[in-house]
Order: C-alpha cells, then structure tokens, then sequence
DNA sequence: ATTTGTGCAAATCGTTTGCATCTGA
DNA sequence: TCAGATGCAAACGATTTGCACAAAT
C-alpha cells in the first residue's frame, strides 16, 4: 500500500520558511532536528492537510529525506501532543493526523482513505444532549461517510 | 487488558430462547453451532450492548465457553456482514460492535473505553454539507466524546 | 558535556489466515 | 456424507520500544 514512486525532487528551504517552523517547534519544546524540521514543513508548508503515518514516510523519502518509519511515529505523536496537529478518527486500524487544529468535521471517502473538512459552521448541530453526570462533553466529532456515487 | 475473573457461571438456553436466537442465525443463512449460538446469546440477550472482540472473548470464556479468538473474530465480522451487528468506530486502534441496528450516536469515553448510545432524536443535525460531486453521503456518525469531570 | 533525538530491529497489539480436524445439516 | 466451522499457531499490518549511536544545546 505504499505509493512508491521515484521523484526524488529534494527539498530546500528559505530562510523565511526555516525561520517560521523554526519558532513554531521552538515553542513547542522541541528540538530542531534535521528529520522534525523537514516534516514540519511537509506537513505545514501550503495550508491544512491530513497524514497518515505510511503517507508521511513515503512523502519524506520521496523528498529525500532520510527517515525511519519510527522516527515518523514518534514525531508524529511529539506534535499531537505538543498540539501542533489533531487526530482524526474515522478508521479502527489506521491514524490520521490533522494540520486543522480549528473547529470542524470531517468527510470520509472510506474505500480511498480521503479525508476533506467540512467546516464548521456547514453543520448545524442545534441540540445535543448534556453529558451523562460526572462526565464533561471535551468534543463533538461529526464525520460523514462517503461512498461513491453510482 | 482482560478482565479475568473466575465466574464460570455455565449458561443455559431455555427453549424459547434458543429458538428465537436460531431464528435468527438461521435467517442469516449462519449455521447453527455451539459458539455461535452461544455468543449470539450473550450478545442479544438483555437489550442493545456494545463490544469489542477482547471482551467478548473473556465473557465467553467466563461463561464456560470454550471458544478461540479467532472465532471471535469470524464470527464478529460474519454477525456484521449479516447486518446483525454495526460497527462503531471511536477509537483508531480497536474495535466496537454495537447490536444497536439503528439510527443513533455515540457518547465515548476514551479513557475507559466506554461507549453509550445516544438516541437519534437526541441530536439535531438541521443542517449538513452535500456530499461533493462523485460522492453520496452513506452515514452521518456523531461521537460525543467524554471525559471525567473535575 | 549533557541531554535529547535517531535508526534499526525486535517487541507488541489487534486482527486475519492457512490448515488439519471436527461437526451440524 | 461433506460443506462449512473451529482451533491453533503462524502471519500480518500498524504502532511502540530498547538500545547503541549521533546530533543539538
């Protein structure tokens, strides 16, 4: 399942760009390795994007980064935490991570893995129930499934 | 992860019960075997419940079943391409079964892996995005995700 | 110099599959 | 009888972890 092509098209940055993931990770605590800064920019370098863990490593390397698959995991699991992504729930055997830390929902093509926002205000929710006592609402995740049409 | 107690309580079908239950497996074109049953049984007996294969596995040995996980398994996914039971999908790495066929949401409680029903009437969704051109809108999931109050 | 990150391979977890053996219709 | 079901263990895919080495502060 690993789309396996051969643009080897290697990646530089402008100072700019370095500059603005630099303050990014910097303030997420995180050190600026060769390895976070690139898929720091993979993942934030042209506006809000959704990653599979597989898709990344195979993104990076395509790229000509030189990464291990559990390095992609564990920064991966560093940025959630350090919130500078979201994770998406809409499958039971694979993550996807979100860039889109606003509020919003989400389409879900799920023969093709594709994930696309739906923002938020396309949904109205009107009423939803109050949590059950001793338990607190922390999010409401609206996904819509999609199949394509015949 | 298993809840392992020794409650062998051994289970015992009375007659109207067995016979609804093969109704049932029978008008799923599923044959009638001893697990089979046994596990429609824990499963449709008192009202709609949700499930994952793990637990599923420990109540049936529990019961005195002797049964394999991959039974579990099989026989999980065959209930569920019967249409006897749905998926639930609030949790990226495991998965939930719900005996509940129709239209609801869920409330799910991650840290205890709890998932409770929420009526269909209960959320108004008074307005969603068309599906985008090529795709049909199969389902509308809601998850409502708790978390302990403090 | 010290701390933290990285790569690799091995480990783990949930789930599926192959195959020899049973069992329900 | 014999197609279909079961159990077991091995295979699997996604993810995590242990550890020696490398790089960042």
């Amino acid at each position: 399942m690993a789309a396996q092509q051969s643009h080897s098209k290697k990646i530089v940055l402008s100072a700019e760009q370095e500059e603005r993931l630099s303050q990014r990770l910097r303030s997420a605590q995180l050190r600026l390795t060769r390895q976070r800064v690139l898929l720091a920019h993979l993942l934030f370098r042209d506006g809000n994007r959704h990653v599979t863990a597989d898709g990344l490593y195979e993104e990076a390397r395509m790229v000509g980064l030189s990464i291990s698959q559990a390095t992609i995991y564990n920064t991966l699991n560093q940025f959630l935490e350090a919130g500078l992504l979201r994770e998406v729930i809409v499958d039971s055997h694979r993550s996807y991570f979100d860039t889109n830390l606003g509020d919003h929902h989400h389409f879900y093509v799920e023969e093709t893995g594709q994930l696309i926002d739906v923002p938020h205000d396309a949904i109205q929710l009107t009423q939803i129930p109050s949590a059950p006592s001793g338990f607190d609402v922390a999010g409401v995740d609206v996904v819509l499934r999609l199949s394509v049409a015949k």
